[in-house]
DNA sequence: CCGAATAATGAAAGAATCTTCCATGACTGC
DNA sequence: GCAGTCATGGAAGATTCTTTCATTATTCGG
């Protein structure tokens, strides 16, 4: 990384992430170089995959989707089949923002958006445990976001 | 939610997620209204708070911090107070990502972006287990990204 | 159903920005 | 020291932003 990205390429990537919006003439004054070299460096950061995308974040209680929710995934065996059948399923549910495999108690850790606990409910009743190969589900309401998606530092 | 947002408002909202550097030219063109409409429409998305921030994602290999955990922790006393102290004490630590209060057998769920696993390690020893008021912590490793901070689908 | 008031729309235009070209300066390896 | 490579910033035409304004659509009381 430090031998790929020098001092600006580490400053333009902290202020995009801060406001992806900063217009190119604005990152270049920040950043301490003329608008040329600004564009420049901007393109290559996105052309070699150091920003992944740049992303308006909507602010989920105004959409109807206040309520977040953990949920522990057990599967019934632990097959590279029984795995792929059920990542594959999950990938479809919109109302998944994360899932990942995990080593312990567990099998998958999800984190899941929706309006409220009523329709968490529904979804965890009507869709959750019945994805292929789940053998138990163990739900964590979140009760308070203390720190929810925090940029990465580096 | 509907009744603040017509067909319109939502196709920028969904395209700035999707793209939050397409220029306005381009918005208004996707969207279907002249440039001057989708300005003042977009502003106003952002002056009302439907878009609490546009960032750029940068790819969490490409600067070193491609290990991803989750932690459950345990408080001592579930007191106001310990929950306060510890919530101060959370949100200094950078590499924390998400950090929630929930329901269940845990207190709160924490998911963590480090180098590796020696780097979390230490970070572990070091500094989780000396936040203030923690009796236990449960440690999973991920070790397959499925689905990673998904877009918000509204 | 009407009409007035309010709100939203798109064309237009000056200001700002983007994006590329190019000449210059800096660094590298021999 | 020197040739080759690379990064830099100025310049300028093309594009975009952002506001103004006249027009159209919508709302609402009567």
């Amino acid at each position: 990384m430090t031998a790929k990205l020098d001092r600006i390429d580490l400053k333009i990537l902290r202020l995009l992430q801060k406001n992806g919006r900063l217009s190119n003439a604005e990152l270049a004054e920040k950043a301490g170089v003329s608008p040329a070299t600004c564009h420049r460096r901007t393109q290559r950061l996105f052309e070699e995959g150091f920003v992944r995308e740049v992303r308006a974040i909507v602010t989920p209680r105004k959409v109807d989707k206040g309520a977040l929710v953990m949920v522990g995934v057990v599967l019934d065996r632990s097959t590279p089949e029984s795995f792929a059948s059920f990542e594959q399923a999950i990938a479809k549910l919109k109302f998944v923002l994360d899932c990942h495999l995990v080593a312990g108690d567990f099998d998958y850790f999800l984190k899941i958006r929706v309006g409220d606990m009523e329709d968490f409910n529904r979804i965890h009743g009507e869709q959750l445990i019945a994805l292929p190969g789940v053998r138990q589900t163990r739900t964590f309401f979140v009760m308070k976001e203390v720190v929810d998606n925090a940029p990465l530092e580096f």
